[in-house]
DNA sequence: TATTCGATTTCGATTAATCAAAATTAAATC
DNA sequence: GATTTAATTTTGATTAATCGAAATCGAATA
């Protein structure tokens, strides 16, 4: 039986979850996954329940979820469908990086394999998408290169953006604007705990000063 | 309320129900209408009942189910993002005409309008798809091109291939593999009764003989 | 330890879409 | 006109996904 689309919505959430999760935590709680998903936490613990069954996570009541091998290999090849049809939509389509969310949102559901190799094939065999996000193998696979956050890199040392974790339309184009996208070479010059903010010099030297929150969604590589 | 994927299948099953009507008829029969979509007569016959209690449809009950001009205009959209979508899979993804019917079948439902017209743009506006099926404009007026089948052409003259009106892909094969394809120049020598059957002269001064019901799928344009 | 509070689960109900089988209707046949 | 038949509708049930509210649990607080 193929997963719903429904099913495929919960076991990408519990998937990009358990990415999130505080180191040494192994659960995804049931809170933090139907605020994800735009649900009742009681429609949350029903369905995870049924994945359980059918072995796609593993289930501790009052403690949270997370996938089983089989529940990460299909979470995998949604995030795959997802990150080749934002890069698809792009680099063919030439739609913005801001607005392509949505569209893979729903696409990602309903492309056949032959479609996505196709789009593969067509980008030739990318490694992330627009935001930098890895796309994992086809059979499953997610490398994650090492990353660290603007709040965490060394400071006054050149760093590559790798990646921008936050989809929200606005914040992409205030990274358009100030020309901080994957691939730009940046340097944290001064951190400020009590303004709660950073000090970049972007390319061209370009000083500017964004706030920590705006900071930790920039992943750089690490040196 | 947008219409779920369900109710735009209905939608289109009707539309297209409509035009293939015997001349003078109004009502798509319930049973044609459940065949059509593959489901239990009795479904069909609560979902028209919906469809009209949303002001989408007409329902006679014991005769049948037309498109309202609301329901007519949805389902022109759905039709269109369909051909859009197939002329798209073969032009610019590189795909066999006889293989980008079910993957447009799902993408129909899910494609954002700003991408439908993405697209339509890319492809430079077209007015038919590959197999020759008209797509409606973006307001949902559809303009049919009179056309005759084979078996209603005149003899011994020039017609041209217009549509090829079966989406299997074997048919489409067989078509293809014998230079039939919409835009081919063709003309057909005789037809035999008796012998179910059409003989044609095809592109190359090549012969072949094809049955009755094939080449009531061949529409050409009437000289 | 007893209490309180936030998170989680359970419960009862709803909506959309479907089926199989029984009942009904309209049209065709005798 | 009576009867048979084929199409259609009705009925009762099922499945997936959801909600809101009541009940419960576990951990932190007093």
């Amino acid at each position: 039986m193929l997963p719903s689309s429904t099913v495929e919505n919960y076991l990408k959430a519990i998937y990009v979850g358990e990415t999130h999760l505080a180191a040494g935590a192994k659960l995804v709680p049931m809170g933090q996954l139907a605020s994800a998903l735009g649900i009742a936490p009681g429609t949350a613990t029903t369905m995870v329940k049924a994945l359980a069954e059918s072995g796609l996570a593993i289930y501790e009541p009052y403690n949270g979820v997370r996938l089983t091998a089989a529940g990460e290999k299909l979470a995998a090849r949604v995030l795959r469908r997802h990150r080749l049809i934002e890069l698809f939509l792009v680099q063919v389509m030439g739609m913005r990086w801001d607005e392509v969310h949505d569209d893979a949102e729903q696409l990602e559901h309903v492309v056949s394999d032959r479609l996505v190799e196709r789009i593969d094939d067509m980008l030739g065999h990318p490694g992330t998408d627009p935001h930098g996000d890895p796309i994992p193998t086809p059979d499953g696979k997610l490398v994650s290169p090492p990353v660290v956050t603007l709040l965490t890199c060394p400071l006054s040392t050149p760093v590559t953006v790798a990646r921008v974790t936050d989809q929200d339309a606005a914040f992409l184009r205030f990274i358009e604007s100030h020309d901080l996208k994957p691939g730009q070479t940046i340097e944290v010059e001064e951190r400020d705990e009590v303004s709660d903010s950073v000090r970049l010099k972007g390319p061209n030297n370009a000083r500017m000063t964004i706030g920590a929150r705006a900071a930790s969604k920039l992943l750089v590589t690490a040196p």
